[in-house]
DNA sequence: ATGAAATAGGACTTCAATAGTCGTATTTGA
DNA sequence: TCAAATACGACTATTGAAGTCCTATTTCAT
């Protein structure tokens, strides 16, 4: 419960690894390694990345990742966003339609939740990448 | 990923529905019919929030539950912490042995993540039950 | 040209956590 | 002594997280 997913962790730490090498390119295979990271699930997080336009593929031999912007314009909150293609939310009907919730329409709590939500969300948006490296 | 269980939640909307009558001793009948919290849920969140000493339960007919502490005195932080009776971990190295986090040797991450483990504790510990009312 | 090194990505399995159900025992007020 | 209430263990179902496997595509270097 309110656990980061591996992959957001693999995700993080792929990045700063690019940053702390002044953004030279890096490969999936070189990462895994070095962070004893398996290797697919590596590679598929560093694709969600790419696509989310974090970081910068380079197709074919010799190629790898680099950042796709500088690293104090990368944060926690950006990173979340785009490994897991969702909205964060501490309560379902923060991430979904509401009235999923099978509680929905007597809860008490959703004002409060709210207001929790969005300082987690501050909490992770101003943590930056590159206070990390 | 980072959305607190439904049972903190119905632990949070009972201590929030005795509080609101002025600690009037209340059922868990009575709050599973009202917020539509499946009944045998509820009575086990209850027994943990007694067992936690947030709320005092009164056994036989007639019976039910009051708070134990002033709804002031009861934080979020309170009730995920004895609801779930683990500490809230936003990655596995703080919430059980590091050693068991398949990437703890080398994870580059683990100070920024503790900062923001402080971060989101804080915000939790914060919020009262007395401010949901 | 061709082969090796790299990214791209779908399909699948495994495991653990969440959510809920069921059954029974115990307590206590009227 | 019965009904209303809490106490609590055992079980099932569903979902999500994590990882594995396989194949296709791109591109550099020889």
């Amino acid at each position: 419960m309110l656990k980061l997913s591996k992959k957001v962790e693999y995700g993080l730490i792929a990045i700063r690894h690019i940053a702390s090498l002044n953004n030279q390119i890096s490969t999936v295979k070189e990462i895994s390694d070095k962070y004893n990271i398996p290797n697919e699930v590596l590679a598929k997080v560093m694709q969600k990345l790419t696509r989310g336009k974090l970081i910068m593929s380079h197709q074919g031999a010799m190629g790898g990742y680099t950042l796709a912007r500088s690293a104090n314009d990368i944060s926690v909150m950006d990173v979340i966003g785009v490994v897991e293609g969702t909205q964060v939310g501490i309560a379902q009907c923060f991430s979904e339609a509401p009235e999923n919730c099978s509680i929905y329409l007597n809860c008490t709590i959703k004002n409060p939740l709210g207001k929790i939500q969005h300082n987690l969300e501050h909490v992770f948006a101003s943590m930056k990448v590159s206070e990390i490296v």
